[in-house]
Parts: structure tokens; C-alpha cells; sequence
DNA sequence: GTCAATGATTTGAC
DNA sequence: GTCAAATCATTGAC
């Protein structure tokens, strides 16, 4: 009636063009045909594989094989077409992003170095303090427990990569082999693959997460054995000071000052950094509390002074310390005593004006006694003034650590 | 256990 | 980037 060709399984059962209205025997007949050929196909897993070869090659050679075929690839269109939308991959995974940027970072990814690799530069910024053997120990420890974690993670990827090809290679055979029974597209097989992929990078994302929570564990645990803190040497803490209570009106050691001081302190220059931000905050702070701390070390400084030839050998500046030294700007960079790191100089006049107690303080101003002499400074000259000589050195200061010349 | 000292970290300004 | 300031966290004396 309507001239439409009836669907291709009807056909097969008998319901050609000639219609509907055959005889139910030669259709019965046809069903059975259909049936047996469908039981050959389920019988095929029961059998040895020289016996399905033989009954596969005889489905082949079938003469309704091609109206079995066409029947698949019409379920098949059908099928396809329904779950065509849901095997639609997504976006690129950001936490496959994520974590992948994250493994990178913390030199995962990247195949082991010999050396110092990345991890060590990343542990080497962070020196627990007071102990260098320690620090060695603590960073060796990091290092090896992320380079065994690095090892797991490339061994378990390297074996998942492979599970995956081979997996792939697998089911890719399978369905090319599959293809001359059912219908399989290159397009399929490839989206198959996809799939496989899929799936395998997902396994490949849990791997990639639980390496990125060991690394961290083992990170947080670094940062922590960090964080406890340990006393600095005497001789750290008297190289510190000496600088310090010599450098009372400019406390500001330059990079080289700080290196030369790290390396005398047997500490990292951050430590530097950290115990003159604090000296000078807790100084400024508190400064009657320091004031036998500061005399003892300029009475210290003195007495080295003397010993290696006494005040004498530095007539070649007799200024105060400070601003009252003619040669000193008002950066305090330029001008005498430029060599010397502890300038015996320095620690001569600290003690004198110290023993002078509020003569008028370093700036010759009219001042406080005591420890506000030495406090004076610190209101006058490191507040709000130019955080003065930590960048560079002045051209008259080439030998020595200290670029700060006030003293 | 308490507490002062002190090294390290964080925050915000420059 | 450095710095001051505040704060945290640990050490060591008592």
C-alpha cells in the first residue's frame, strides 16, 4: 500500500517485496533457516578453534549470509545512532591538567636526574638552621623518598601504557576479525580505542592522584621537620651580633654581607635575612633589654681592636660612628672603615659613645642617655629611611662585607 | 608545666 | 625583590 520496503529482518523471515501474504510453510521453512544459522553463531564459543574456524568459514559461504549481514547493519545503524550522543568524550579533564602540571612541578614527571635535581633545589631554599650535617641528612632523606616515589609512579605508568597497547592492540584484532561477521567500521573500531583509552587514562589519573598525595605527605612532612626550629651555633650568634652591634646605626648587611656572614655563621643567608628582620624588630622593641648585650659585644670589639693595634689604626676616619663622620652621606655608603666586615673602628667608637652614655647620641643630636643612645639611631636612621644598603655595594667598598659605611 | 628566648613564617607596604 | 610587624612554633632554663 504505501510501497515502503518492509525491514530487512522481515525480509529475511520471508516478508520480501512479494509480501506478507506467503504461505506460513515456505516461512516456517525460512525460520528455521534463520535459526539455525543463529545457533551456529552461539555455538561457535562451545567449540574448539579449528571447529569454529571450519563453521565460521561455513557461515561465510552461507548463502543468507548476506541478509544476515544486511540485518546487522541495520540494527546496528539503529543502535549507533541511539548511543551516538552518549559516548561523546568531554572536555579535557583540568584535574588530569592538574595534576600532571602538579607531578611536573615537583620534578615527578621529569625522569631523575643525577645531582641536584629540581627536588633538591626546592628542599635547598629551605634550610633548617644551626646544623648543616643535619640539613644534608633531612634533604638526602627528601630526596630519596621522591625519587622512589618518581620510580613507582614511572614503573606503575610504564605498566598500565603497556596493559593499554596491549589491550588495545586486542580488542582493535578482535574487531577487525569481527568485522567480516558483523559490521564494524574503522570509525567504531576507532572509537573503541578511544574508549579503551579512556578508561586507561583514568586508572592512569588515580595513579597520577595518589602519587600527587604521597608527594605532598612527604612534602608536608619535609615542611614541618622545617619548621622546628633549632638554636643557631655560639659562633653563628656572635658573628650575627658582632655585625649587628657594628653596624647599630645601619643594621642593613648587603647581599655580599650576608653571604660572608652565612658562610662565617655556618647558616643559609635566608637565615641571615630572618635573624637581622627580627634582631632589629625585637632591638627596636625593647631596646633597654639589649643594652648589656650591646655593650658586652662593643666591649668585645674594643678589646679585638686593641689587640690588633688600637684605636690608633683608624685615625684615618675620627669621626663618630654616624652622621657626625664626615664621610658619610646620607645613604651611609660611601666614606671609611669600608673594609672591614666587624670594623674594629666601629666597635671602638660604639664602646665610647656607649661609656659616654647620652652625650648627645650618634647623630650629634642633643639625645637620650643609656640605651636610648643607642635607640636614638634606630628611631632616626632605620625607620623610614631608605632601607639603605642591601642591593649594592658602593665603588668604595670593594673588599670587605660590609657595604654599609656609617660605621 | 611555665615562660622567655628565638628562629621561621605570613602579611602587607613599598 | 626587601622590609617591618605580627604571629607561630619550638627550644631550653627553671
Amino acid at each position: 500500500m504505501c510501497g515502503a520496503r518492509p525491514p530487512a529482518w522481515r525480509r529475511l523471515a520471508g516478508g520480501g517485496d512479494e509480501g506478507w501474504g506467503l504461505g506460513m510453510r515456505a516461512r516456517s521453512a525460512r525460520v528455521e533457516v534463520v535459526g539455525e544459522v543463529l545457533q551456529q553463531i552461539m555455538a561457535i564459543t562451545d567449540q574448539s578453534l579449528e571447529e569454529a574456524q571450519a563453521r565460521k568459514h561455513a557461515l561465510n559461504c552461507h548463502r543468507m549470509k548476506p541478509a544476515l549481514f544486511s540485518v546487522l547493519c541495520e540494527i546496528k545503524e539503529k543502535t549507533v545512532l541511539s548511543i551516538h550522543g552518549i559516548q561523546e568524550e568531554g572536555p579535557p579533564n583540568a584535574q588530569l591538567m592538574r595534576l600532571d602540571n602538579m607531578l611536573l612541578a615537583e620534578g615527578v614527571s621529569r625522569p631523575e636526574r643525577r645531582g641536584r635535581g629540581g627536588s633538591a633545589a626546592a628542599a635547598n631554599t629551605a634550610t633548617p638552621g644551626g646544623c648543616p650535617n643535619d640539613n644534608s641528612l633531612e634533604h638526602s632523606d627528601y630526596r630519596a623518598k621522591l625519587s622512589q616515589i618518581r620510580q613507582i609512579y614511572h614503573s606503575e605508568l610504564e605498566k598500565y601504557e603497556q596493559a593499554c597497547h596491549e589491550f588495545t592492540t586486542h580488542v582493535t584484532n578482535l574487531l577487525r576479525e569481527q568485522s567480516r561477521m558483523r559490521p564494524v567500521s574503522p570509525k567504531e573500531i576507532e572509537r573503541m580505542v578511544g574508549v579503551i583509552h579512556g578508561k586507561f587514562n583514568a586508572i592512569q589519573m588515580q595513579l597520577k592522584q595518589s602519587t600527587c598525595e604521597a608527594v605532598m605527605t612527604l612534602r608536608s612532612r619535609f615542611l614541618d621537620a622545617r619548621r622546628k626550629r633549632r638554636n643557631f651555633s655560639k659562633q653563628a650568634t656572635e658573628v650575627l651580633n658582632e655585625y649587628f652591634y657594628s653596624h647599630l646605626s645601619n643594621p642593613y648587611p648587603s647581599e655580599e654581607a650576608k653571604e660572608e656572614l652565612a658562610r662565617r655563621g655556618g647558616i643559609t643567608v635566608s637565615q641571615v635575612s630572618n635573624w637581622f628582620g627580627n634582631k632589629r624588630i625585637r632591638y627596636k622593641k625593647n631596646m633597654g633589654k639589649f643594652q648589656e648585650e650591646a655593650t658586652i659585644y662593643t666591649t668585645k670589639m674594643a678589646v679585638d681592636t686593641t689587640k690588633i693595634g688600637g684605636l690608633g689604626s683608624q685615625a684615618s676616619c675620627p669621626s663618630t660612628p654616624s652622621s657626625a663622620c664626615p664621610h658619610q652621606g646620607s645613604g651611609g655608603k660611601a666614606g671609611c672603615d669600608s673594609a672591614a666586615p666587624l670594623s674594629p673602628s666601629a666597635g671602638s667608637w660604639l664602646l665610647f659613645w656607649v661609656l659616654l652614655e647620652g652625650c648627645g647620641g650618634w647623630t650629634g643630636h642633643p639625645g637620650p642617655s643609656d640605651a636610648q643612645s643607642l635607640s636614638f639611631q634606630a628611631q632616626g636612621s632605620w625607620q623610614g629611611a631608605t632601607p639603605p644598603v642591601s642591593t649594592a655595594s658602593p665603588a668604595g667598598d670593594p673588599g670587605g662585607i660590609n657595604s654599609d659605611a656609617s660605621n
